[in-house]
DNA sequence: ACTAATAATTAGAATTATTCTAATTATCGC
DNA sequence: GCGATAATTAGAATAATTCTAATTATTAGT
């Protein structure tokens, strides 16, 4: 799991950027997450992690996943009470989550309904996230 | 805090619906609810329960919070992980969450914009619920 | 109303995800 | 390479929620 210097470059920059040391864990956990992004929780992401890096801890793979997330390259994905789950795609998209199956698919929502959605709001107030969820069953899952 | 009648038997219809007993702590718990909508937590919910009925327990509150949601009298809001908290609005909205004061906030949206957002699905989909939460700052707070 | 059956409540223990703490180790600019 | 500072580590601590087992309340049938 080597990553790909685009992205390492990337890496580098929002670290720095942030004032933040490039690690060898920060980099690992970013590739683990750009690897397979099936929307890992940090057990998942600390498992995956310590496969090609034994000695990693989980109170580390929560730091890096902290810093990941606060230098703008991954975001969190929340869905009610479950663990939190980590994503490396920067666009705007919602979640559909597959009760059935357990699988999260990144939904991409086009621009003027994210638009329409702001504009439901009071001029004034301003806006520093949307997190928009849908629950219920994929094609796969329903027959 | 007595319930009103018509939201007594609003609750006596949607436990009796479900096969559950109308009891005076579930009852106490919806009135709670519907005194102050400001989407209170169980902990919160708690310790406003306690005033009138002392010896209600804290797990009392978690299962009639868990009832009540059941029964689709109220709703369960999440936001990142912070503590969940209740809602008894049922119709279609969103929330608005100020980072700064802390409140959170009934928007209404409009039918065909969560129409829009079911239309960016593949249409084999079956969606059972759709969160839309905003983080920022209300017009009172940033100045 | 009385009783039996069942469901709900209660207090406290257990669990789970996450954060904190303090010691060790690594990184970066010089 | 060295010193200052930041990051990692293991394990303890925390916070919200759920579970457990005993007690109490409700309901349907007599």
């Amino acid at each position: 799991m080597k990553l790909a210097p685009e992205y390492k470059a990337r890496l580098d920059v929002a670290l720095e950027r942030s004032g933040l040391r490039a690690t060898k864990q920060r980099e690992h956990v970013f590739s683990v997450l750009l690897e397979k992004t099936d929307h890992p929780t940090a057990d998942e992401v600390y498992a995956r992690a310590r496969v090609d890096m034994p000695t990693i801890s989980l109170a580390t793979v929560y730091n890096c996943l902290e810093t990941l997330s606060a230098s703008g390259l991954i975001k969190q994905v929340n869905f009610e009470r479950e663990p939190t789950r980590y994503c490396p795609n920067l666009t705007s998209h919602a979640h559909f989550y597959c009760k059935e199956s357990g699988d999260i698919e990144d939904i991409q929502l086009p621009e003027e309904i994210i638009q329409q959605l702001k504009d439901t709001l009071p001029k004034s107030y301003i806006v520093h996230r949307i997190d928009i969820a849908f629950d219920g069953s994929c094609g796969d899952c329903h027959h």
